[in-house]
DNA sequence: GCTTGACTTCAAGTTGACTTGAGCTTTTAT
DNA sequence: ATAAAAGCTCAAGTCAACTTGAAGTCAAGC
């Protein structure tokens, strides 16, 4: 397949998947000239990558998820992925849920009401941040 | 509540928080001398926040959610918004899935793995990109 | 009364994930 | 045979969400 056939079965521009090569993320496997040749496989590849993207992972970490380091790192990291991904569906449970209540209910102001403050402090429990902005983030100076 | 109350409350940096405030996500309430004086329920709104950030909601769009421009507007935007979060609930669902499965499966590679294929094409079916991506992509001019 | 440390502003820097543009080559349609 | 369409490379630009740094202000403790 040439770029523009994978473009057009990917939903991804020509640029990204130039990119994702770069980043080795997937291989042309030839070329035709000049042109990038692929094979049709990449197309589930990139599903992968669009899905892990959607589910917040970088592209760094998706990476690491084609390449396993080691047979048994890479198993502990695919479930320490889930896990994280578990905490990160009930976030969203929760805030569906509290958007829904919102919604139809008939409060001022959601802050005003305790369905919603509730919905809040349980989705609170389980906070964190995104993936890529923790790893990045410093050891903060700001507390004691 | 001074600012380094705050932070400590609610995990984030006090450069964040003047952050959010420029942005109007936040307000202060005031200032003793040059500093920023918060109310207690400053607290619950970030906590908000870090919900729909965590959620893939970026930070313009909570902005919207907090300042309704007409009630039904407003209404229909949170149900909008918690669609949107269906359809990212069940792909992250998959992804764990997907994720827990390679973990436990002995196919040399997951792509030979029919089980993994299967869950990667079930979550293809309802196929995004993140919100705030989607929203300033232009119309793509690579297909015909 | 002066130092100290927590705060302030404002501009500039950073990171990840791409996109855009310039300038060139190659394929394809006429 | 030639021009348009599609690819290519490589550098630079963009965007959101913060962070960092410099330079200043101010209340509190000694």
């Amino acid at each position: 397949m040439d770029i523009a056939e994978v473009a057009k079965a990917s939903g991804l521009p020509a640029s990204t998947l130039r990119f994702y090569e770069e980043k080795g993320l997937i291989q042309s496997n030839g070329r035709f000239g000049l042109r990038r040749l692929f094979s049709a496989n990449v197309i589930e590849r990139l599903a992968l990558i669009s899905l892990g993207r959607s589910a917040g992972f970088s592209l760094d970490e998706i990476g690491e998820m084609f390449t396993p380091e080691g047979p048994d790192i890479n198993r502990t990291l695919l479930l320490a992925k889930a896990d994280e991904l578990d905490s990160k569906i009930k976030a969203l449970t929760s805030m569906r849920d509290g958007l829904r209540h919102s919604a139809a209910c008939n409060a001022p102001n959601h802050f005003e009401c305790p369905k919603f403050l509730r919905l809040l402090r349980v989705a609170g429990k389980n906070r964190f941040r995104q993936a890529n902005i923790k790893l990045k983030r410093k050891v903060r100076t700001y507390l004691p």
